[in-house]
DNA sequence: TTTATTTATTGACATTTATCACTTAAATGA
DNA sequence: TCATTTAAGTGATAAATGTCAATAAATAAA
């Protein structure tokens, strides 16, 4: 829990009693690999954060299951749009190591924002830094061939191809496994 | 102004008080096309609302314009990266119709969100919004063939085609002008 | 209106990436 | 540990999309 309230504290001012509030809401769960926390077609009713371990969310393409996302330790994440659209996600979100997390429900959250202004203040950067990284991944996605994506996650987040099979950065990446293959062979 | 207020208050209350505190804070500029509201390079100090008009967002790669939004009515923007996190825009801004614009600093807009609980709660919602649209647009790029994004182009947003110079389509959907104008022939 | 410029279309061909088939390696479970 | 399953690597080929070049059409400017 300390690991998430330091992170909180760099967001914004954060009151002992706000603390308090926060922490009173707090749920915590210790999961096995394999298991899940969302299933696709229910309704994302929590905002979860990464004490420990590594997540993978992802849909069904055809017969294929493409990464949307990994989340590990000091991540916070939901399913975006069921979450805020509160609709049912098409996507599932699994445990890929055995994980600690942390959660808040969603009507649990939103009376936090309703009363609390510095909540707001802290729930709203978050919501920013988060957006920013959608946005960066659509440039990202955009902007680079298949080696450029490749080459670019080599360099960025090198210790993911030590924790997850490839195939399954290969669809984060957008690109067959066989191709994800053949570029890194170049280097 | 009446239709940002209608927007503004279809997302949560908002008093007379704060009504007038924001509209203190609102400027307004009619632009003629080809004028740029942001160049590529300078950061992004406003929130921009649409009253009338269409703006595209585009970025250079190699030697190229890429685009990476149209904004039309009823519509906010600001270069999201550069705006959120205070630093130059990869992006340029420029009108393609003349255009009727509110916007407000981004100074002010903090003021307000120290200030209103009120004003979290809707700027909250807004930016939840428009992360979802980033959102929904990652997953139609990864999810979709080019003759699919075309397709969803084409049945969601058939009014774009007829207001926007088509190889600015093509890029925003990410293929080449070439590979666009043979989809559609296929209708 | 006439000319100049920009935009869109089309064909031929090149390149990138995917698909399929198979082999090898690694991880998992009895 | 050994057998089974899962993952990764590689070659041959196919499909999708890009590139280049030429032309037609539309739009803007004189």
């Amino acid at each position: 829990m300390d690991a998430l309230f330091t992170l909180l504290s760099q967001l914004g001012p954060i009151s002992e009693d706000l603390k308090s509030q926060i922490a009173a809401r707090l749920q915590f769960v210790s999961i096995k690999r394999r298991q899940t926390v969302l299933t696709q077609g229910k309704i994302c009713d929590h905002l979860f954060f990464v004490s420990k371990g590594l997540l993978r969310a992802y849909y069904e393409k055809d017969t294929e299951e493409i990464t949307s996302w990994f989340m590990m330790e000091n991540d916070f994440f939901i399913s975006v749009l069921s979450f805020f659209r509160r609709m049912k996600s098409y996507e599932t979100i699994v445990a890929m190591e055995d994980c600690e997390l942390i959660y808040i429900s969603y009507d649990d959250l939103m009376d936090l924002y309703a009363t609390s202004l510095e909540f707001n203040i802290i729930g709203r950067k978050l919501t920013e830094y988060y957006y920013c990284k959608s946005e960066e991944r659509l440039l990202a996605i955009r902007k680079q061939t298949a080696v450029e994506r490749v080459e670019f996650l080599m360099q960025n987040s090198p210790g993911l191809i030590d924790r997850v099979p490839l195939k399954y950065i290969a669809s984060y990446l957008g690109v067959t496994r066989e191709t994800f293959s053949r570029i890194r062979a170049l280097y």
